[in-house]
DNA sequence: TTGTAAGCGTTATCAT
DNA sequence: ATGATAACGCTTACAA
């Protein structure tokens, strides 16, 4: 393995000090003409690649940003990620994918890593912050997942108004009987799709009867046994708007299974246009979020509150109703309940 | 935001010079009893949490280590990912992953990073090297598509073993008439998945009328493509085994919406059995990977090719076939095409 | 504008 | 067994 190498390396080639090369390298201004050139050219020839971990420990600043998910396996995050990296790297910026697993003790990992400076600022979208944390909150953005009188910059998508759409585009397609599916209990997100379903139902003057909002866990299976309460109630619904698509799956695999035709005996829409929504049959119509968009923002927002202090901001991202092959108008339409 | 505790404060707090408090935490051993069990007690006691870019500045050691991938968003990679995180870390390693998009120059990079020291070693998950690398091998192990003629230690999967097991779980359910769809061009994967299938089509004395072999790309495009191809055949075929999952989802696709049943009009077997497998209609038979395995067989290898120098290895990891709903006994059975 | 030299936190060498 | 000290590669007062 040949040596990397260093700005020693090329100030002896020059004839010059360290500090010059240094200077040429990092600070550009402060060097003059011909010598600046001269020690640009020179370090690509030799190919150098600065020492991070030296310049780091030199300067105090790990130039590194970390992303805190609750799950690093979820694709959805990894959208988000490469949004975040592209405004990262314009910046110099490294960032790394923290995955907390929901555990306390691994996520206050990431928060004594911001402390004792081993990354210069955070994204935090896990929803929760360690008890006790009271450092400067502008190393912090909050991203997807809400946190409450933190104090910290937000960056979240609509999700009152993307339940509204689901409800929107159903009625508009002439159903009144509409089933909603929510996410985990005690989850922001999940509470705010299901308030902005239970609002949008009201503005449309439609009633909500017993056992037409069914709890889930956005995981496949619970859509499957939502689905299975919702067929057997006496007046089943016309159509079913699940939390996020893995639901509206399982929404789809019940149904089939018990010999509906989708969309015409049932219509669906799903939340997060996750990769396979336009793969499985039929393709899911479904509200798509903007996620490179709420990866790019965090950061841009966290970028900025690193140089000066801003004070901390709010950002609601819109979303998209994709229209695709799941919903049609209701057998019997305008059969109130 | 307070300090961080340095080596420093625990010897001045203790009255130790910073030498005695480094080797009491890094080197145990080199340090007596009392004075061990005292600065680690103090070091705890302050929260102590070395700062790795000092120490990997002093030692030349990064303890970190490159997963290179071609596409970071793929939750496959995120499996394997899991595995080999988990052997680095009880080895003090950190796992970083590096994507290059199938780009040679970002691939170039990381193989940089690894020539400057600013990682130790390398898993290379993209099934190429950078022309002209030459530096030494054991700081590289190639997983999940092989390199030929490399030198280095290999972890994949038994490609050609997998893609006989679905002939033959095909074959025992009284299929002859058995298609493929084939992965990219040009692929090792994809090559030995296919040659897999002709040799085990051949070993049970089947013919493979002409279009009965099928290019695909891994997408779900391709699979619908093909499919509509193969049912297109004066005799087409009565199952069809994918070289993936998500070119099965369209053939689920295609065929459905053809209107065939599956799987009394069509049986479908894909590879790699990723999450949403099971949550399609119906629910995808197909042969799985061991994903945590081979990032940990990897890791496992190239740690311990970092410490001594091992001759290359080779390791070949089984996969399982899961049997779910897409395949049945066809309905004319034993027809010779 | 450029050079000299100190220092970031840690470990390794050499004394004691 | 422990301590003093230099060194890793880089940036930045301060001096020239």
């Amino acid at each position: 393995m040949a040596r990397a190498v260093r700005i020693k390396d090329i100030a002896e080639a020059l004839g010059l000090s360290t500090a010059t090369v240094s200077r040429a390298i990092s600070t550009p201004g402060r060097v003059a003409e011909p010598t600046r050139s001269l020690v640009q050219a020179k370090a690509a020839e030799m190919n150098y690649r600065p020492n991070v971990q030296a310049r780091s420990l030199r300067t105090q600043k790990s130039m590194s940003i970390i992303m805190a998910v609750r799950d690093i396996g979820n694709p959805f995050y990894l959208e988000v990620f490469k949004g975040a990296e592209a405004a990262a790297h314009d910046a110099n910026y490294t960032v790394l994918m923290g995955n907390t697993e929901n555990n306390p003790s691994r996520e206050a990992e990431y928060f004594e890593m911001l402390r004792d400076g081993n990354a210069d600022g955070m994204i935090l979208m896990t929803g929760s912050i360690p008890d006790g944390w009271k450092g400067p909150n502008g190393s912090v953005v909050v991203a997807l997942e809400m946190i409450e009188d933190g104090g910290f910059s937000q960056v979240v998508i609509d999700n009152a108004a993307a339940a509204q759409k689901a409800v929107d585009h159903l009625v508009a397609q002439g159903h009144r009987r509409i089933a909603h599916i929510a996410g985990p209990e005690g989850e922001g997100m999940s509470a705010r799709r299901k308030a902005g379903f239970v609002a949008a139902m009201a503005a449309h003057g439609l009633t909500l009867p017993p056992g037409y909002l069914q709890p889930g866990d956005f995981g496949v299976d619970s859509g499957r046994e939502a689905t299975r309460a919702l067929l057997a109630l006496d007046t089943p619904p016309t159509a079913i708007f699940a939390a996020n698509d893995e639901m509206a799956f399982g929404v789809l695999h019940e149904a089939q299974h018990q010999g509906l035709r989708i969309p015409d005996d049932l219509s669906v829409i799903g939340m997060d246009d996750i990769h396979l929504s336009r793969a499985v049959f039929p393709p899911l119509t479904t509200i798509s979020q903007p996620r490179q968009d709420i990866g790019r923002h965090a950061m841009e927002m966290l970028l900025s509150q690193l140089g000066g202090t801003d004070d901390p901001q709010e950002t609601l991202l819109p979303t998209t109703l994709i229209e695709r092959a799941t919903v049609a108008r209701p057998r019997n339409e305008g059969t109130q309940p």
